[in-house]
DNA sequence: AGCCGGGATGTCAGCGTTGTCTCGACGTGT
DNA sequence: ACACGTCGAGACAACGCTGACATCCCGGCT
């Protein structure tokens, strides 16, 4: 009584009582078919829960599918996932679809975990690069497979790319502490990604050498070791000789580890922090904001565009980021 | 200078001057090819750039492929995304892929999206279940799907089912308001999924039944009409003629709407929260928190076990859920 | 010398689908 | 009555790969 196996193309047209070829094409739509036909097919295939197979489709026309990749480091971060959100809603619009990849953070496996997803014939790459060479990638642009990078440009590979405004975003948060006084501004980072990082230590520099002050290093603690928390920074930082009036932070866990610090210290040291993140506004806590799924959407976009058009010149789009003040980076100096 | 076109089995057999078969066995593994002819394919192989195509591979096998589909609601939910993060790790160590795919909340589109995965042949279905019918697996089921469902039972479908232990987790929750005296417990919740209310709500009659509170009715607050938030629902309840002294909500969304009124308040009632969130430490909120990754790993090792065993009794797994204490939670009622 | 076993390789067909080509039936214009 | 165009439908091959089976060669045994 259970159909043991799944209905082919053949099932349904021996059902039906015509060729394969026919059930082909009306599942294949553009052709002729008499209304009559049709009807005879699409009723024996609902009675043998017939689902055309898109993986022989596939093979036949070419090898090309409808399945995107995305690869990221870690899947838990939450910042991934909102730009796979932003990825998976623009592509479903054309019909794709968005497999999730995840190479641990480990720079080694990049390589590994791409070589499957072509070997699973994806019709495009959209990654986060985490090793610091992706000219592995070169042969595949070659065959016409759109790459795109996000967050942070492809070394070593001419590819199209999403990234954020990291270096005018902080220089802004910068500019906003020194308009009210602060001179002394601390730097923290996370161990994070060398990219985004060093611009944003670029747009820190940028914005104090305007006002004069150019000796930051003593204020900068972008401890790349791990085992040192962004909390132990902090506490560094204000402990030391020429302590900091105002702490602006490289990425959302370095805030949330400053926020502890000071919050636990009382709160006379001005903070802002890059990225936003869940209830700070609750907290007071301003930020460098943007739009996290508007980064996923334009990449999916530029990867459209480049299936449109794969011999098009490659794009860099810069998702612009905005200051959010909601009182922790409006504390002024304490001698104005 | 540039292939025009991938390379196949056929040339690199060309190339390495043997048979395409020869080829194949030694990507596939096991057979046996002497060590100069397999030196010569895969230097063939890597001058091509040769890429196995898995969708033939697949064809051929009995259509099997190495992709697991995870079908969730809204992928902007964090919470679906720490059960994917699970899903994907579980997964990964045996292989396989996870393909994400989103239904937009809408009960209508589910089928056409599973319709879709099942065109992919995906080796399994995991999906939070948000139709309230999913009989229409059935069908695929027999064909030896492994189907889970996430988060809920399926409906109309025997299926395997990973859930959280709602009911006694919201019971502890409200018993502990209970030992410090309170009696007057206010139940909020946003819009949600009917089971996983039900199912809290149930847990929060019980308790309150336990000493002897039995109409609870005027407390509780399950609008599930959007328009109505959970702030909103929250005042209602402190400016009702019988005022709750502690509030126990549905879900993390009505936790943060009910913080931010009691906030406003001032701090003499009680409130626990359902689903632990970021920062809630540092809010001093106590809630009834659970392993939302392990959610997903259960999932994952439930799907395993099914493809190991597609004939064998379906199983519901419960996830065990903790009373987290930080404070918001042990206020006791103003009249001890 | 003749036979057997087994390792290394090749041949062939077919997985489910669609592109190309072909064929028959029917309608139209003269 | 005949040529011609059009439309619906089928036959066949091929996409890239692997399972089943065949073949060949060589060493070891009787």
């Amino acid at each position: 009584m259970t159909t043991q196996t799944r209905a082919t193309l053949e099932d349904v047209a021996r059902l039906a009582g015509v060729s394969s070829k026919t059930v082909s094409r009306v599942y294949g739509g553009a052709a002729s078919v008499s209304p009559t036909t049709r009807e005879a097919v699409l009723s024996a295939a609902k009675r043998l829960r017939f689902r055309p197979n898109t993986l022989a489709r596939s093979l036949r026309s070419g090898g090309v599918t409808n399945t995107v990749a995305f690869v990221i480091g870690d899947i838990r971060n939450p910042f991934y996932f909102h730009v796979a959100a932003g990825i998976e809603r623009e592509l479903a619009e054309r019909g794709l679809t968005m497999i999730l990849a995840t190479t641990d953070d480990s720079p080694d496996s990049e390589s590994v975990v791409v070589d499957a997803l072509i070997a699973q014939r994806v019709r495009a790459l959209l990654l986060i690069p985490i090793s610091d060479d992706q000219s592995y990638l070169e042969g595949e642009r070659q065959l016409g497979m759109p790459v795109i990078s996000v967050d942070r440009p492809a070394r070593d590979l001419v590819a199209d790319a999403v990234v954020l405004d990291n270096r005018s975003g902080m220089a802004e948060a910068v500019r906003s502490l020194t308009a009210i006084g602060h001179r002394r501004i601390g730097f923290v980072s996370n161990p994070s990604e060398m990219y985004t990082l060093h611009e944003r230590l670029t747009g820190y520099r940028e914005a104090l050498r305007e006002v004069g002050v150019t000796d930051t290093a003593r204020w900068e603690r972008l401890d790349n070791d791990p085992s040192i928390t962004a909390e132990e920074a902090v506490r560094s930082l204000l402990e030391s000789d020429d302590p900091p009036t105002a702490i602006v932070t490289g990425n959302n866990r370095a805030t949330t580890g400053a926020m502890r610090v000071l919050r636990e210290r009382g709160g006379d040291v001005a903070l802002i922090g890059f990225d936003d993140f869940e209830l700070a506004d609750m907290l007071g806590i301003s930020v460098v904001a943007y739009d996290t799924m508007e980064l996923g959407r334009a990449a999916a976009r530029l990867t459209l565009e480049r299936l449109d058009d794969p011999t098009g010149f490659t794009r860099q789009v810069v998702i612009p980021t905005r200051l959010v003040q909601r009182g922790s980076g409006e504390i002024p100096p304490p001698a104005a």
